[in-house]
DNA sequence: AGTTATCTGCAAATCAATTGCAAGTGTAGA
DNA sequence: TCTACACTTGCAATTGATTTGCAGATAACT
């Protein structure tokens, strides 16, 4: 249609909320800006740890977002690629800002006994991942990669 | 079936099932050997692939054994070493029998098309995650690893 | 402002996993 | 071999996370 001008990125910023390229991303995959969505995200950005859905709920105020509202659009963000999801094993999903909305491809080493989260930049080889997928045949080949162990303040116990 | 006769001390005791070990570490864990267990530890025996506890109940014939029975004693053998448990992410743990019981430590590909899993070697360097640790003083870290892709057969969708 | 596809809140439904309880069963010891 | 008792099991109910149906809002475009 008219021709974006991709370059002008700093034009006028946003009056009410700081949305840089989440708007963008939204309307690209014909989903709206809703106040949850923009309440879900600043709640993400304004924490280090990942959280889950029930944490993302209480942070907002039980009474401005349904719990199955979360739910839904954490799928949705995940699926726009806004927010990474982790599985630390303990029965909940928990989400991040993904890289492009500030954090970078990490994973983390979770206090078996406080559940005190660090993030941990090492990462699996590239090389074994090739490797792996080649030998097997298969593409598109990611990883899932946690630790887990005791904090120092845990160990005492 | 032509095995070298490693324990003939034991001949008279075990003659239904080939209970090599696995007697012996529910025993010394002060746990009975039972119909439930000796028939769940044969299901895994038989397959290569890690199986989810319903996939196990279905095995074993529905009459055979409660689905509750099978969860406690998937814990049980889990805290004895017979088994050791798994998360591919979707939404049910998967068990295969221990190193000691067969396998030796590895981690798995999984298709995310259409469930087909294969077993990986590769696994995350030991110096890598003794650096983790003792960078953030953590002790006993573990780490779990899994893998997804696309397999060969379901490239073409 | 009007239209419409997308959302949201609410409640009910799923699904994996856990638990209480009474009856059943291995095991060690007599 | 028999007995006692701790460990187990089946069954039903429960928990906790996540999903879904539906009717009433709401964002985005004209």
């Amino acid at each position: 249609m008219s021709s974006p001008c991709a370059q002008h990125q700093h034009a006028h910023r946003l009056i009410q909320q700081p949305l840089t390229e989440l708007t963008e991303k939204l309307r690209r995959g014909a989903r709206k800006v809703t106040v949850p969505r923009q309440a879900i995200l600043d709640v993400l950005r304004k924490h280090a740890s990942p959280l889950t859905n029930k944490e993302i709920h209480a942070a907002l105020g039980k009474e401005d977002c349904d719990l199955a509202t979360i739910y839904r659009n954490m799928h949705t963000l995940e699926l726009l690629g806004l927010v990474r999801r982790y599985d630390f094993g303990d029965g909940a999903a928990r989400f991040e800002l993904s890289a492009e909305e500030g954090s970078s491809h990490h994973h983390h080493l979770v206090c078996t006994h406080c559940g005190f989260i660090v993030e941990v930049d090492e990462c699996f080889p590239e090389e074994f991942q090739s490797a792996i997928a080649s030998r097997h045949g298969f593409t598109q080949v990611q990883h899932r990669l946690e630790f887990s162990g005791r904090c120092p303040k845990c160990q005492s116990r």
